[in-house]
This record gives C-alpha cells, sequence and structure tokens, in this order.
DNA sequence: CGAAATAATGATATGCTGTATCATTCTTGG
DNA sequence: CCAAGAATGATACAGCATATCATTATTTCG
C-alpha cells in the first residue's frame, strides 16, 4: 500500500473518531497534497484533481474541503504562499502542538519542524517584552534546502 | 514639524545619498505608511492618496513606488497580510539587520522589533538540524497586544 | 540649447487568491 | 420514506498582483 494511502486510511480513521466524513472529493484533494513536497494552492490542487481523477472541483468545493482538512488538523496553509501542505503527522496518534515551517526559497520544498522548546521560550520573551503575547509560535521561515545549497556550490 | 514629514526629509537624504529619487508620488504613498500603526495594502494607499492628495495613482504605479521604497530599505512587506508597513529605523542613519515583526491578530497594529541574537542562533541551529540554511530571520509573528489583551480581560 | 537616453508614471488587460450567496444533491436518522 | 442536515455546485464578485505597451518627465551630453 503507498505512502499516500496509507496516510489517507489514517485519515480516515481519524476522521471517523472524530465524527466526521473523509468523503471522496476530501480524499482526492488531500492526496493531491500528500503527493507534494511543496505546497500548493487551491487552484492547483483543482488542477491537480481534475487531471488526476477526472474530477472538476470547483474552486469553492477545494476552499472548503480545505477548511475541512485544517479542522480535522490533516493539513495546513502557509500564509506567506497562500498555499497549503499536508500535515507531517498525519499518521501519528497523538496530538501534536504547532509547527514551524521551512520553505526552500529555491525549490519551494517545504519542511514541517518543531523547534525546540528553549528558542520559542527565548521567541516568547522577545515578543512579551516588546508588549505583545504570543498568540502562535507557527514561523514560516525562508530558508534554502541542503540540495539546493550544494547545486549552487 | 510633523514626525511624518521628518521621516520624509529624511527618507529624501538618503535616497539623495543612494543616487535615487523620493518624488511626490513616493513621498505621498510613504507618508500613507507612515501615518498609520498597520500594515495597508497597495490599493488602501491608492485611496489614501486620493483621499489625502486628490491624487489618482493607478494600482500599478503603487505597486512600482512600493518596489522602490523597499529598494531603498524605507518599507517592508509583510507576506502574510499581504500588506506593507514603514521600516521603524527610517529614520536611524545606521544600517539595521532583518527585522521581525509582531502582528496584533485583533487590532492589526505592528510592531518592528529585533530578536536577540542569542534566540536568532536558536532558530538558526534549528533550521541547520533540519537540513535547510536560514536564508532570512524575518519572521511575521501572530500576536496580541497588550492594549487588546487587557481589553479583552 | 536641443536631441537622445533614461527614469517615472499612466492605461489597460489579465491572472491568482479567496469569499458571499443561493441552489442542488447526497446522506442519515427517526 | 421523509425530513433534516451535510456536502457540493454554480455564479458572481472582491482584493492582491503582474505583464505589457504607451506616455510624460528628467537628465545627460555633444
Amino acid at each position: 500500500m503507498s505512502r499516500v494511502q496509507i496516510a489517507i486510511n489514517h485519515a480516515e480513521s481519524s476522521c471517523k473518531a472524530r465524527g466526521a466524513k473523509l468523503t471522496n472529493k476530501r480524499k482526492q484533494v488531500l492526496s493531491g497534497l500528500l503527493q507534494s513536497n511543496k505546497a500548493r494552492s487551491a487552484y492547483q490542487l483543482v488542477d491537480y484533481c481534475k487531471d488526476e481523477f477526472g474530477e472538476t472541483l470547483p474552486p469553492m468545493s477545494v476552499y472548503r474541503i480545505l477548511d475541512f482538512l485544517q479542522d480535522e488538523h490533516l493539513v495546513h496553509k502557509l500564509k506567506s504562499a497562500n498555499k497549503y501542505i499536508a500535515c507531517a503527522h498525519i499518521n501519528c496518534d497523538h496530538a501534536h502542538g504547532v509547527s514551524q515551517f521551512l520553505i526552500c526559497n529555491q525549490c519551494e520544498v517545504v519542511k514541517e519542524i518543531t523547534i525546540n522548546k528553549s528558542t520559542i521560550n527565548g521567541l516568547q520573551r522577545n515578543v512579551e517584552d516588546a508588549g505583545f503575547h504570543l498568540a502562535s509560535p507557527q514561523l514560516e521561515i525562508n530558508a534554502v534546502c541542503d540540495s539546493c545549497k550544494n547545486r549552487a556550490a
């Protein structure tokens, strides 16, 4: 069974456990994100579903599906790119906190990481010192991946 | 002389020093950003120039002007909001590094800060450990400002 | 000075992202 | 089976952004 199929099965179970349904179209959109190591836009997912499944979803439906998938913690939105990416912990059974995202500015590959607690604490202290309160430590970090760096060298 | 006027005069000098010209329309757009403690979109700046100066700038021109102002380090773009904000160091003579931005998710006020070196180092270590290289430490941090927090309490 | 080059701005069209709204279809529980 | 709710479709539109070509200002230099 493919990596994608495994993730979808797992997602289906966890939806069911929460009393939600992972319909066919939701699976198709989710698979579009699972296929890719880059973030994809709603409209790219429209194209993906068309090409891959012959399913012509209206954009509005894809946005609704993406909202659903985010509510189910299966998908994250990258605000700086206006794109979406499958959660890296989609196969985990335990809940996990807010992640950070490394985005390669050359090949666009995205990696979801968890920055260590002490760094987050440091961040929080800086935020507090400025008279603010950290609402969410979801950071979208502009970076270059190793492959691209080596390719450049 | 108003705070805004001082900043514009300073900006004009520093442009001149770099061989660039801060034209009238560029001053108008910049003043729209200096007026505000929130980030503004290009189209909001179109409206601002119309209301404030009777100047009907086409959006394309505002985008070009914003590009210019960014090149001159007078303005920052917040990618997560698709909006622009005047640089907090616009009156400083010395160069400064990449900033971070605290964005209140209630009143939208923005504060530009510089996170301490050790936190940046911690961030960088985490990025390296994940097989990436930090390209820019410009972070856009989802937060709540003190006023909004107190208002809520 | 005056023409040529360069910089700045205008006009128009278009593409992408996202939401509002109302209609329709599908599923499910009583 | 039917009523209620969930999911999806259709259409329109708003906001952000860029491509492209035209025009106007400004500068440079013989």
